[in-house]
DNA sequence: AATGAGCGA
């Protein structure tokens, strides 16, 4: 871009004449603002000329790096595909400049069933009183142990237990505890499944796996594009994996940093902690523990 | 440094 010095230098400007909103029209005395990078290893500097409060010209260089660019985010081969001779379009640009740039434009990612989304709104808008329904209020009846109005049956204290088909409905009388057997539920013509039916082949007292809950493990210290497939990749080789999970903020969607990892067996959970607690992924040092039950 | 989500007869 040329700059006619001529012309601006007609306005015959004395420096003592000049106030904030006139420094700024002074701009073009100044070298442009150039920058530099980002090089291989993140960093970035930015060279720029400004007028100070007195007058004077000063050079400002700014250097900056990208969090993790060059740690956790390039590979080595990443970094090796930088050297890359270019072609192309490419061929003839400077060295710093890019045909393709990260964009500033800002994002917001939505949760499709976000609380608060307009899908669930007209229910219950301005009647107060449709938001308990026709029938009055949900009578919470537990699947497992069939007690009514107390728990649903994910809250249900037997829930660690066996299937709730096999010991509560399948073999009614075989319910023991507080709750007692299921009273008035379904006793006779209940489809089992041939997976949840007892007898020959299933498994029975002692031989039950208590659900996996328990056999949680707590993974700090992941890197931030960790993801869900990546913690089951590492786990599942100790064994079979029931639930991986990787916490996200909500609002930025970007990886908190841990997760959770449910083993079926809990030797197997015991290995993976012993094997990965302190092993480095993706640059990092992963802090692999057994998990304190989530708070409910 | 850090302990997870959502659903419902």
């Amino acid at each position: 871009m040329a700059v006619d010095v001529a012309s601006h230098a007609q306005n015959k400007l004395r420096w003592g004449e000049l106030d904030e909103d006139d420094a700024e029209d002074l701009d073009f005395l100044l070298p442009p603002r150039q920058v530099e990078g980002p090089d291989e290893h993140g960093v970035k500097r930015v060279t720029e000329f400004k007028f100070d409060d007195a007058g004077n010209k000063v050079k400002i260089v700014t250097t900056s790096r990208t969090r993790k660019l060059a740690k956790a985010r390039l590979s080595k081969r990443a970094i090796e595909r930088r050297q890359w001779k270019k072609f192309g379009d490419a061929a003839h640009e400077d060295a710093g400049s890019r045909l393709t740039m990260v964009s500033t434009e800002e994002i917001l990612l939505e949760k499709p069933r976000a609380p608060g989304s307009k899908a669930e709104e007209p229910k219950t808008a301005g009647d107060p009183l449709a938001a308990l329904g026709k029938g009055g209020a949900v009578l919470m009846v537990c699947r497992t142990c069939g007690k009514k109005g107390d728990h649903w049956t994910s809250k249900c204290p037997y829930k660690d237990l066996a299937s709730s088909t096999e010991s509560f409905i399948d073999r009614p009388s075989a319910a023991e505890g507080p709750a007692g057997p299921a009273q008035d539920g379904p006793t006779k013509g209940t489809y089992v499944p041939p997976s949840m039916r007892g007898g020959a082949g299933g498994k029975t007292g002692t031989e039950m796996r208590r659900r996996n809950e328990e056999n949680s493990v707590r993974v700090t210290n992941l890197s931030e594009d960790t993801r869900e497939p990546d913690l089951l990749e590492l786990f599942r080789t100790f064994g079979s994996v029931s639930r991986v999970y990787v916490a996200v903020d909500q609002k930025t969607g970007m990886s908190r940093g841990f997760g959770f990892v449910n083993f079926v067996n809990k030797e197997d959970a015991e290995r993976a902690i012993n094997k990965l607690n302190g092993y480095g992924y993706d640059n990092l040092i992963l802090r692999v523990e057994w998990a304190t039950p989530r708070a409910n």
